[in-house]
DNA sequence: CGGCATTTTGACAATCGTCAATCAGTGTGG
DNA sequence: CCACACTGATTGACGATTGTCAAAATGCCG
């Protein structure tokens, strides 16, 4: 059975079966929520530990004016802020963008996890330094890419992130964003975003159809957005099998 | 005895006087550096944890291009990325912009303590969590802010992180950082931030007399810039002594 | 005083945002 | 099947913000 939550864990660290059935069993109930619906509000004082087992939410920030920010995407097997109780109330909001399958843990249950194995320990505490790690070449980007090319380098991003967890095979995923959404976690506005997209189509980077985005240049896409994928800290694809 | 380290951390969490004397002794031989000087190699393995007890630190990505985006500010009292070892390399550099006094600490010394306190375990998550939340912040300024407001946020946010340490009274502080460095944190042009801060002085908010910054209308400037101090998630001010 | 880094300014160019209209895709009801 | 409404994508025209280049002014230190 995959798990797209176990699948990411062990980018962070060699499980064990055992390991890797209490990951499982905690995840064993997972609810459906829809699309555009608030998973934890800012301001609240959070009592779950999600994870999104599949489909796609986002932790955003909405300024005095309305505008909104998005700062980090959850994707299948990310999981929000393990110890977030320790801060007492969350500053973002962190809301669903497609459909979800969400665990909701109990911080008991994370505990337990976390006490009884040292190797889950090591890789949910890797998820939380990838998730730093994540934020700053974000700052990065947005600080000193210009527009095209931060739009590379998401599409990249999301590409190595969809492939960590098998969602991606031969270089194209679901695209699962508005192109309000990506100008809302850009930065920028939707018609630059747009031209961005143009841009990019144009130069032969990538294809887009009816949600399915192809990257038919990927050598050349990290070319031209200076990406690489080293800050997402991923284990190496396996080599095929030696023999 | 005044130490930044532990007047941080109890921000996080009351420490009792065993705890304080444990952080102390453990930061209790700091080296000297100078300015300009690397703590952390991007790319390096890094064997200790460094917290900076007095001075001004900062960590930076390079582009391919030759600019730089700083992404993190390190003040007297923080420390750097508690457990970097799990990530096996670090992916951005870490350098003074001040000479600083330095406590390295070696990866047994960090367990020793978060072993044996359960509340100096929590500060230092505490600690964690709150570079990530002011990472996010920073997206979101440089997302969804102009660049005069964008500053106005820096500079609010540099005088409560001094204030958190004892290092800043009535809203003013030591402006350790140059005009060029501003601009690569901020993600503009040095141009582009000396006049926002020439904005700034004109309309009233700040005063700038070598080297030393005065908020001259904090009220003013929060509201200007949207700056609130939820992200930092300090510890309210201690009110003044009820009898 | 003379060097040097930093700040400041002006003129101009490039990037990006806003506004408004059009186009394309999708689902609904008749 | 088509008309209709609705959302999202696309485009053009124009204005605002920001970057670049170059020069001058300021401040600091030996």
């Amino acid at each position: 059975m995959r798990n797209t939550f176990v699948e990411r864990l062990r980018h962070g660290c060699d499980l064990t079966d055992d390991d890797e059935s209490r990951l499982l069993e905690a995840v064993a109930e997972p609810v459906s929520v829809g699309v555009q619906e608030v998973l934890i509000r800012e301001g609240a004082d959070p009592q779950f530990v999600h994870v999104v087992l599949d489909g796609f939410a986002c932790r955003y920030k909405r300024l005095e004016d309305g505008t909104r920010q998005i700062i980090g995407y959850l994707l299948p097997g990310d999981m929000c802020d393990l110890h977030v109780s320790i801060l007492g109330e969350i500053d973002h909001t962190i809301g669903t963008l497609q459909p979800c399958s969400i665990a909701r843990l109990a911080a008991q249950t994370v505990e337990d996890l976390v006490d009884r194995s040292p190797r889950i320990r090591r890789a949910l505490w890797w998820a939380t330094l990838v998730d730093v790690s994540t934020c700053r070449e974000w700052i990065t980007s947005m600080g000193r890419r210009p527009a095209d090319r931060q739009l590379a380098h998401l599409l990249c991003e999301l590409l190595f992130r969809y492939q960590a967890v098998g969602l991606a095979t031969d270089n194209s995923y679901n695209l699962f964003l508005t192109q309000t959404e990506f100008s809302d976690t850009l930065g920028m506005s939707t018609v630059h975003a747009n031209r961005s997209f143009k841009l990019l189509r144009e130069d032969g980077y990538i294809r887009v159809n009816s949600k399915v985005i192809t990257i038919t240049n990927l050598e050349g896409l990290m070319k031209f957005s200076g990406f690489s994928p080293n800050y997402l800290h991923l284990r190496k694809q396996e080599k095929s099998k030696p023999n």
